[in-house]
DNA sequence: TAATTCTGAGACATCCACGTCTCACATGAA
DNA sequence: TTCATGTGAGACGTGGATGTCTCAGAATTA
C-alpha cells in the first residue's frame, strides 16, 4: 500500500518510537509492505533508521521555517511554531528519543542547527523581555522539545485528542515561559483563524 | 567497582536511556565491571532492562510517597513532588522512552499505578481550583513526566546544572499549569528550606 | 492479449550479540 | 601461608535477525 518512501518511514516511526528494537519485519507489516521491499527501499536497518532520523530533522526544520521562528514577536513566533511542528510531533517524539543515538555526522550536525534556531529564538524572547529570564534558554528549548515530542505519544496512545494538542502544547508552556503570563485565555487562536489544520497529525500506524 | 546491584542498574540507564540498543559489554563498561559479572547479576538482558523499569518505578513511587500527593493542596504537593522526583529524573527518563516497551504484566501494572497518583493529584487540584481545567489531567500528567525525563536527559548532557532542575522544572510547569499563575518570584521555595538537597542528582555516568 | 515492471513469499547463508563455560588472578579470612 | 570467594578475560557454541537470492503472481502499459 505505502511504496512511497515517506510513507513508509512514517509508518517506521509509530512502531520505533516505542519499541527501538523492532524487527524488520514488524516495520514492514506496519508499513503495509514486505521485508523485500522494504529493503529495496532502504539498503538495511541503519539505512533505514537513519533516514527516518533525517525525515524528522527535515520536517521539524521545515515547520521551523514555516513559522519564521527568526522574525518578530517571540512569543507570536512560538504559537506559530506549535501549529507548525504539532502535525509531525510524532517525529519529533522518536527524535527525542535517539537524537544521541546518531555516530553520524551530518545528522548530528542538522540536530545541532535546529536546537540552535530555537536557542536563538528563546534567547530572542528573553532579550525582548517576553520570556522569563530566570530559565535559561537551554532549558526552554529542552523542554518545549521534551512538550513536543509527549504530544506525539500523548496521541499516539490516544491519551490527548489531535485537536486539543496545539492548544493544550501553547497553554502549557507558554504559561510557563511568558515573562508576564497571559491570563490563562479559555480559547485562544487555536481553534479560530486555522492557518494550518491541526487535525491531520495522525500517527499513521495503521491505515491500509 | 560496582557490584550493588542498584549501583550495577542506574549505570546501565546512563547508557539504555539514550541508546536503548546498547550491547551488554557496554553496559558493563559502563558499570565497572565485566560481562561476566554483570551476568552473574542479572540472568540475560530481559532481565537487565526489566530490572531497570522496576527500579525506575520504585523510585519514582517512592517519590510519589516521600511528596505525599495524596494529602493537601496540590499545588504544594507537586512542588513536594518535584523534589522528590528530580534526583531520580535519569530513571524517569528510562521509563519515559520505552514505557510501552514491557509486555509484561507486573511492570504495566505498577506503571499504571503510579501514572494514576500522577492523574488523581492533578484531578483533586482541578477540583481544588488550583490548576487549569482547560488542560485535561491526563495532559498534565504526561506533560510532567516528560519534563522530568527532560531534566533527566538534560543534566546527563550538561545542559542543565543539577541545583537548576527543580527550579525550572517547578517553575515552567506551574506556570503553564497554575490557575491562578502565581506572580513569577524570581526565587520561589527552591533554594531555601532544602528538606533535599537537590544536588545529589548525579547521572553516575562513569566514575570509576 | 502480451510485455514489462513491481511486489510478495519463501528459502537460504551470514553475522553478530548473547549465553555459557573455563581458567588465572586478586582479595580477604583462617 | 593456605584456603575460599569472587572477579576479569577470553574462548566457544548457539540462536535469531539480517541480507541476498529466486520465482510466481499481480498490476500497469502498450
Amino acid at each position: 500500500m505505502a511504496t512511497d518512501r515517506d510513507t513508509v518511514l512514517e509508518a517506521a516511526v509509530g512502531v520505533l518510537s516505542r519499541r527501538p528494537t523492532a524487527h524488520l519485519d514488524e516495520i514492514a507489516r506496519a508499513a503495509g509492505i514486505s521485508r523485500a521491499t522494504l529493503h529495496r527501499l532502504f539498503p538495511g536497518r541503519e539505512a533505514l533508521i537513519r533516514e527516518v532520523g533525517l525525515l524528522g530533522l527535515r520536517r521539524f526544520a521545515a515547520a521551523l521555517d514555516t513559522a519564521g521562528v527568526e522574525e518578530g514577536d517571540a512569543e507570536a513566533a512560538l504559537r506559530r511554531l506549535v501549529h507548525a511542528s504539532v502535525p509531525d510531533a510524532m517525529l519529533c517524539a522518536f527524535l527525542a528519543g535517539e537524537n544521541q543515538l546518531y555516530e553520524n555526522d551530518d545528522i548530528n550536525d542538522l540536530w545541532e542547527l535546529q536546537i540552535a534556531r530555537l536557542h536563538a529564538l528563546f534567547l530572542r524572547g528573553q532579550q525582548q523581555g517576553v520570556f522569563r529570564i530566570e530559565l535559561s534558554a537551554a532549558w526552554l528549548s529542552e523542554a518545549f522539545f521534551d512538550l513536543v515530542a509527549g504530544v506525539g505519544w500523548s496521541i499516539q496512545d490516544g491519551r490527548l485528542a489531535p485537536r486539543d494538542a496545539a492548544f493544550s502544547l501553547t497553554e502549557l508552556f507558554l504559561g510557563g515561559a511568558l515573562r508576564r503570563p497571559s491570563a490563562p485565555s479559555p480559547a485562544p487562536t487555536t481553534h479560530s483563524t486555522s492557518d494550518r489544520s491541526t487535525s491531520d497529525c495522525r500517527p499513521d500506524t495503521d491505515t491500509p
